[in-house]
DNA sequence: ATCGCACACGTTATAGCATAACGCAATTGA
DNA sequence: TCAATTGCGTTATGCTATAACGTGTGCGAT
């Protein structure tokens, strides 16, 4: 397992990804990527697949959007739970990681015999510089 | 403030959520109206808009769909963050506070001096009798 | 009363997000 | 060599959400 090498269009949807400010829509990945042959939607869908199961991107729900992994991923850990803020002001998207929290929310959910296979935690509000 | 008494399309629109065993996209609650002299996707849209003012009704994000609130409503309280469970296989959803989630989030983005305007918390898995 | 405003409503059109279904080409491994 | 898998390209379609316009109704201020 771990992460294989790139396709051609799995690494462009992953530049445009990581060189982006802030989260992006398939749409606009597309637009962005027109100039390097990408015609169709299915192109970008097809390629955020991969690279959300390899855990390079992960998807905004509240958003429609994606962004790219902030963590090292240097040492192949499977990194847990993850949280997000998510500014209204500016689009700044941080990327954040608890233990308690993961722990809590895997007690509740065993007190209901949930098995849990994906979390989403996104906290929309403001961020320090536009507050 | 307090819930208003609610107009004839947002009472359509919240009987049809609270009379569903699930969540329903606008659209399927559209189609469940079209008897009652729905026509239109704003229609049901706008209803939704009040009702998620009032409390009444979740957005279920990583769902695009709508849940009727499950907490009693009889005294007036602000229910904080919500947090719910997602079977994948029957489509139960489960609602679900929690204080030390909430405390734990709040520190969290305190740190980072970001102000919190929504909280999501969706978890996708199996229910017990799904398992 | 009547003016102005807020608000709900109805309708049409459009924008934005995601997938189905087809076929082709390259790779792999039996 | 044959079959299975995977990626790719294209067209068409479906699902989700909002813009923009106009109507009507209730209600307080003048
Ligand atoms: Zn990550
Ligand atoms: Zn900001
Ligand atoms: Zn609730
Ligand atoms: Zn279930």
């Amino acid at each position: 397992m771990g992460t294989p090498q790139l396709t051609k269009n799995q690494s462009l949807v992953m530049g445009a990804l990581a060189h982006s400010d802030g989260p992006m829509s398939a749409y606009t990945i597309l637009d962005k990527l027109r100039d390097q042959g990408f015609r169709a939607p299915l192109q970008v869908y097809r390629a955020l697949d991969k690279l959300l199961e390899y855990g390079l991107v992960h998807r905004l729900e509240s958003l429609n959007a994606f962004v790219a992994c902030t963590c090292p991923h240097e040492h192949e850990h499977d990194h847990g739970v993850t949280a997000f803020t998510i500014c209204e002001g500016c689009g700044q998207v941080t990327e954040f990681h608890d233990e308690a929290i993961e722990q809590r929310l895997s007690a509740l959910v065993r007190a209901q015999s949930f098995k849990t296979e994906k979390t989403t935690i996104e906290i929309r509000g403001h961020c320090k510089s536009c507050a």
